[in-house]
DNA sequence: CAAATCCCCTGCAGGC
DNA sequence: TGCCTGCAGGGGATTT
């Protein structure tokens, strides 16, 4: 699902539903590797916290707690944080955060439960967010030349490396090389700094509209209030092989890259 | 390091 | 209607 814009999206709308609360019940299900931290410990430790803060890294939120202590949370491909005025849990939800207020609760959906939560203790990081490379919102087409130098595989799958880029997924990918007029299998370590330096415009300017736009949803994604985003009506590539090119009328193509389909047009973007 | 492959899990669309 | 296959906004582990 959710990259940078629909992360982005849902942090700000958590954090005006959830921040300054305290949480009172955190009810869990089961255990899977959807819980890096057991349920049961997450309860012990959540529970009679108030949340003062919810930061975004790349795709990862991060709610900061008034102990010091830190909740990471990734949305996978199919996780959704939702006010429970917006929807009942039900078999897919993992995680339902009651707070000591009367007023709504948050609840983690996640289908494929390709998502992630994790207790930080106070002064802890995890490898995950030590990982990620540069904000996405911050790239500059330096950043770009200086790290596709060494890399023979596709620019694709330069942006789509977290520890690169923190932010881009699929669809903005496909979208930010179209506005830039780059192939997706472009060799990375060819692109000239003016092509970067276009790149980096290009994926800023994307990511930029889509959280404008509320994010884009296709299957599973919805903000907190229930509402889908709008984003998927500005696709100018993604999803579209086959389908006219919005700029010169050819046709677009797919193609497999990284395993991900990925999609362009073979006359506009060199 | 970089890159390729497989895997995690569930739902849905399309073909037969 | 049912069954099967392929595909989907993510990322981690392992191997070469």
């Amino acid at each position: 699902m959710p990259e940078l814009p629909e992360v982005e999206v849902t942090r700000r709308a958590v954090a005006k539903l959830v921040l300054g609360r305290q949480l009172a019940k955190v009810a869990t299900t089961r255990a899977s590797y959807f819980f890096l931290t057991p349920p049961a410990t997450l309860r012990r430790r959540l529970e009679g916290r108030v949340i003062e803060g919810l930061l975004r890294r790349g795709k990862y939120l991060l709610a900061e707690l008034d102990d010091g202590s830190r909740l990471l949370l990734h949305l996978g491909m199919t996780g959704q944080l939702l006010s429970s005025d917006a929807g009942r849990p039900d078999a897919h939800t993992h995680l339902v955060l009651s707070f000591a207020d009367p007023g709504p609760s948050l609840l983690f959906r996640d289908a494929r439960k390709f998502g992630k939560v994790r207790w930080l203790p106070p002064g802890k990081s995890d490898p995950r967010l030590d990982k990620l490379g540069l904000d996405a919102l911050a790239v500059t087409g330096d950043h770009l030349f200086d790290a596709s130098r060494r890399r023979r595989a596709a620019v694709k799958t330069l942006l789509l490396d977290q520890k690169v880029l923190a932010g881009v997924g699929n669809i903005y990918a496909d979208e930010a090389l179209f506005l830039a007029a780059l192939k997706p299998t472009r060799r990375a370590r060819t692109l000239t700094r003016a092509e970067c330096a276009r790149l980096a415009v290009a994926i800023v300017s994307v990511l930029e509209a889509g959280i404008i736009a509320g994010g884009s949803s296709i299957d599973d994604y919805v903000r907190p209030d229930g509402s889908g985003g709008g984003y998927q009506d500005q696709h100018r590539v993604y999803g579209r092989g086959g389908e006219p090119c919005p700029r010169c009328g050819g046709t677009l193509r797919r193609v497999v890259i990284g395993q991900r389909s990925s999609c362009f047009c073979p006359r506009c973007q060199r």
